[in-house]
DNA sequence: CGCAGACATAACGTATACAATAACCGACAG
DNA sequence: CTGTCGGTTATTGTATACGTTATGTCTGCG
């Protein structure tokens, strides 16, 4: 899926304007499917944190200019997925022990409230594609295919955040699911994902028989089980730590 | 407006403004001071909900290209506070009724979530510094400021949420209070603000005491009260309504 | 032989130029 | 008089070019 994935402009002739009540908000050319495509690296850790993202690189291969590119890095950028640092370039993220800490309690603090709303609204057509879901997720783990585990259950615990019918909110756990990858690739023992237990499929049970308070209790124990899966430890190397080791002004 | 300093990041250096074309020594880019101007002026309603900003006439204001406006205008895209059509430029977001509802079921779950942690790690120095805070915004809707207060009163809930020590949420809190000011704007009733009683004293009073539980449950019926001033009526002059209007499937 | 300073290179930041598209307005026909 | 079609204009989207800065290397001197 990298790569590829950008519609030629290639003269298509009789493309009149028959948006007037189609398409909701296509106007972005290719560049979505261009975040998508490094986001998608990046939470499959197919490029991992500290991984240097060079503008001219990027543009070449996805082939665009480095315009389109900056607007991707910055939306990546504002959704702490990359960092950009001023005359440097941009860089995967690599979260700190605090961030990763911070990650985790807002997951907790949001995620088991929204379980309530979620258990009231769920329809059977979510139960059905949250089991397939799930059920792509076990594969995946059969399969020992980390990366799409990761980000299928990413996606997972999004689209439950979704079930509650708060988009505000839906999209805030989207971005903490994401960053939660990157954490695990930081912090996480490889060959031992998060959610590797039948977690989700306990959780759509809860849901599917309007337990909420059940289900964002199960929530809770589910997240703070993967937390306690990490091992988080103070990083030898951080760069700005200079100033801080030093004492020195800034 | 222009011309209004910020304050200067911690990282490296301060930039007055941006200057005009030719050598910027400063380095590091103003456009973080252009997007704090932006922001206020549409937090404190002088951009309306609804009114177009293009791209040459905020260049031309600022006295840079529209290069960095568009990074500016996307920046405030992603934080839901201009709308970005795709061929029609930026505009203020005007809030739907769902996104008002959102947002404040939002700021209730995570608002008084934080007050717990926040009356733990308050300091003194805290507590000084919201108080002020608390009596500027009284000052300001003595005089009648109401642009102001309601700058003062986002930043206050913004502040509150960042003694929690949890960015993540902080930050997230922070794009809610922005964007109640605009709900605010499209919602409220004029010459009657929100956060208009004495209820930030009280706030403090009980984060003071360490009375984090009680804050929390103090902080619901704030916001509650807030939300319930408004009102959040259909509007009648909606674009995309015509599809919904007239059952047009997609 | 080691360090320091300068140069070359490469990558980012900004501006400008070009192209495409949608809105607006005027003209013409029914 | 009205509706529709075509042209014009204005504004955004994209690319490229240029300037700046940091980094790495090379050379000269101690």
């Amino acid at each position: 899926m990298s790569g590829s994935g950008q519609m030629a402009e290639s003269t298509s002739g009789d493309q009149k304007q028959a948006s007037v009540s189609g398409g909701k908000k296509s106007g972005d050319k290719g560049l979505d499917a261009i975040y998508q495509s490094v986001s998608d690296a990046i939470i499959e850790h197919r490029l991992k944190p500290g991984a240097r993202l060079r503008e001219d690189a990027l543009a070449d291969v996805f082939g665009v200019s480095r315009t389109g590119i900056r607007k991707v890095l910055q939306r990546l950028a504002l959704e702490q997925l990359v960092t950009l640092t001023p005359r440097r370039g941009a860089s995967v993220t690599r979260p700190s022990v605090d961030e990763a800490k911070d990650v985790f309690e807002a997951r907790l603090l949001v995620e088991c409230a929204l379980m309530e709303a979620a258990a009231k609204r769920i329809t059977e057509a979510d139960v059905e594609d949250l089991r397939n879901m799930a059920s792509q997720e076990q594969k995946a783990l059969r399969n020992r295919e980390q990366q799409t585990a990761i980000k299928l259950s990413a996606a997972f615990h999004a689209r439950l955040a979704e079930l509650s019918g708060n988009r505000t909110l839906a999209g805030f756990v989207s971005q903490l699911c994401s960053r939660s990858s990157l954490i695990l690739a930081v912090y996480g023992h490889s060959g031992h994902l998060g959610c590797e237990s039948h977690d989700h499929e306990n959780l759509i049970d809860l849901l599917a028989t309007g337990e909420g308070v059940r289900a964002g209790e199960f929530m809770a124990r589910h997240l703070k089980s993967i937390e306690s899966s990490l091992s988080i430890f103070e990083e030898p190397e951080e760069t700005p730590d200079l100033r801080d080791i030093f004492a020195l002004n800034d």
